[in-house]
RNA sequence: GGCGGCGUAGCUCAGCGGUAGAGCAGGGGAAUCAUAAUCCCUUGGUCGGCGGUUCAAAUCCGUCCGCCGCUACCA
């Protein structure tokens, strides 16, 4: 694993409205695998940042009364204060306002033109002023009176305006042909379907300008042209890296080895942006993925409804790292899930307290008051020892394989196994008995105990890294051997161990489940 | 309309050709080191309906029913 790149990316978030769940979602699962992938020895560039141009952000500043760059600075720093508090380990937070960002754009737009990628045209079709889009012709009803109405009931009129156009009707069979050579590019299997065929369907040219607005990167040579946004937001991924400069010692890093995303923008990524990319003669990224998206008690969250789920209140009242657990936990990576306070409360009580928190607490509350506080001696392995350690020991590998997957909770479920055995183990072995009987022999079971957790722990700092940081503090683990490869060295018998402290504490609340 | 997915224990889901599984919830018991946490045992399903292929089908095929997604230029 050592010396390896990996490059991993979450969206760049659009700046119009404030962050939520979504977002955070995606940055910790984006931030789960960064770090996994750092414990485990990778060289490792973990992307985000946000999308600041567009009618949308020109229109809401408006609103706000401000600039489109003093709105943008605003709200892309409520992103950024979302990221680190909720400990998302990013590399570089870009923003679409950064001027490598603008350089890197207007190069890859002259590089499409020098390929004869991209040509002048007019965009033209039935737009309705009130709904600020475009119609197809059959989307259109007609009214009472004869006239064309969009299914929202505006009515719509035909427009012309220049814009530039890239030759996406060229890469149609080269796409399809990239689906198909590669099975893991796009996934899950359910976006992977929906891509394909969409594309099989056939494509028409993209229109890659606008000249309604003005509140964008304007197309090189051509001013009165604004760079379509979806163009400008892919290119960060590769004005990150140093783009144009391709002897930029970050361009090690591309191809990106995971492109995250949420599922309404799967296409925008597994379409368009490898056909920019094989246009412009650039490698495309390695693997496209999809999630979810989330419900709060069983309902859409929307602004109408005003029901959507304060991330700050949320990590307030739980925990940061208790919020991460139960967003990766509750859903296979890849679905949509239902977020609610009694699913939550329960998995925290039943698996982080009771489960983890407990067997963490028996274990080491017993060694500070029999062992003197000091770590025990191994003893001579029995069968059950064995067992036990040898799932432990397995963990690393399958941890690894299941995020190489993105089954960011099946790799929970894979620890969890092992605690749950371990509270099993704990119970045989008694080791309460032990002291009466055998105290020799309850050191040891205390120490297989400290070994399982030790690489519980390890394996699960991506997913909760302040919470296993306290817990291999208290395991004795120096802070400098914590990484996947550092497994393969026993800790120091001896070696005095903190006192116990809860790490998970149970959450009772009236409206606790149970 | 076209394409695709889903429908398995009360709940969330795994299994995808070889005598129905997990977690949670429910019931009974044990233990008392521990955050009243833990452990053991256990109730519970004609695997959406019907038909077919097969020695054998949640598992393959067909069909029907019910949900859901995609079907491009706001992001």
């Amino acid at each position: 694993m050592t010396d390896q790149t990996f490059m991993i990316t979450t969206p760049i978030y659009y700046v119009n409205g404030d962050p939520h769940i979504g977002h955070a979602y995606t940055s910790i699962a984006a931030d789960v695998i960064a770090r996994f992938r750092r414990l485990d020895g990778a060289d490792v560039f973990f992307l985000t940042g946000t999308d600041e141009h567009g009618q949308k952000v020109e229109q809401a500043a408006e609103a706000a009364g401000l600039s489109p760059k003093a709105f943008a600075d605003e709200v892309s720093a409520r992103f950024r204060a979302m990221a680190d508090r909720l400990g998302i380990s990013y590399d570089r937070f870009i923003r679409t306002t950064d001027p490598d960002h603008y350089a890197a754009v207007a190069a890859l737009w002259s590089r499409l033109e020098a390929a004869g990628a991209i040509y002048l045209g007019a965009y033209e079709g039935w737009y309705a002023v009130r709904d600020e889009a475009f119609y197809g012709e059959d989307e259109l009803r007609t009214d009472a009176s004869g006239r064309r109405i969009a299914p929202s009931g505006a009515p719509v009129e035909w427009v012309r305006e220049p814009s530039w156009f890239f030759r996406l009707s060229d890469w149609q069979d080269r796409l399809l042909a990239l689906y198909e050579e590669r099975p893991d590019f796009l996934g899950p299997s359910r976006s992977r379907n929906e891509i394909t065929s969409f594309v099989r369907s056939g494509l028409k040219d993209l229109s890659i300008s606008r000249t309604s607005f003005a509140w964008g990167i304007p197309v090189p040579g051509d001013p009165s042209h604004v760079v379509y946004v979806w163009l400008d937001a892919l290119v960060n991924y590769i004005s990150a890296l140093g783009f144009p400069d391709e002897n930029n010692p970050l361009w090690r890093f591309w191809p990106a080895d995971i492109h995250l995303v949420g599922k309404e923008i799967a296409r925008f990524h597994a379409v368009y942006w490898p056909a920019f990319l094989m246009a412009a003669g650039i490698e495309v990224p390695r693997r496209i993925y999809s999630h979810g998206w989330w419900t709060n008690e069983g309902e859409k969250m929307s602004k109408s409804l005003g029901n959507a789920i304060d991330i700050n209140a949320l990590t307030d009242e739980f925990g940061v790292d208790a919020v991460r657990f139960f967003l990766l936990r509750e859903v296979p990576f890849g679905n949509d899930g239902d977020f609610s306070r009694a699913s939550l409360i329960s998995r925290l009580n039943t698996e982080l307290a009771n489960d983890l928190g407990n067997l963490a607490q028996r274990t080491l509350s017993q060694i500070a008051r029999n062992c003197d506080g000091r770590l025990p001696a191994r003893g001579e392995a029995t069968e059950d020892d064995s067992l036990l350690l040898a799932s432990a020991d397995a963990l690393p590998a399958l941890v690894r394989a299941a995020l190489d997957r993105l089954a960011l909770q099946e790799a929970l479920e894979e620890v969890w196994k092992v605690i749950r055995a371990s509270n099993a183990y704990i119970d045989r072995q008694a080791p309460w008995v032990l002291k009466k009987t055998d105290i020799e022999r309850m050191g040891a079971v205390l120490r297989v105990l400290v070994s399982v957790l030790r690489r519980v722990a390890t394996v699960l700092q991506p997913y909760m890294p302040a919470s296993m940081a306290r817990l291999l503090d208290q395991l004795g683990v120096p802070p400098d051997a914590r990484r996947i490869a550092d497994l393969g060295s026993p800790l120091l018998t001896g070696t005095p161990l903190p006192a116990p402290q809860g790490i998970f504490p149970r959450h009772v609340a009236a409206d606790a489940a149970s």
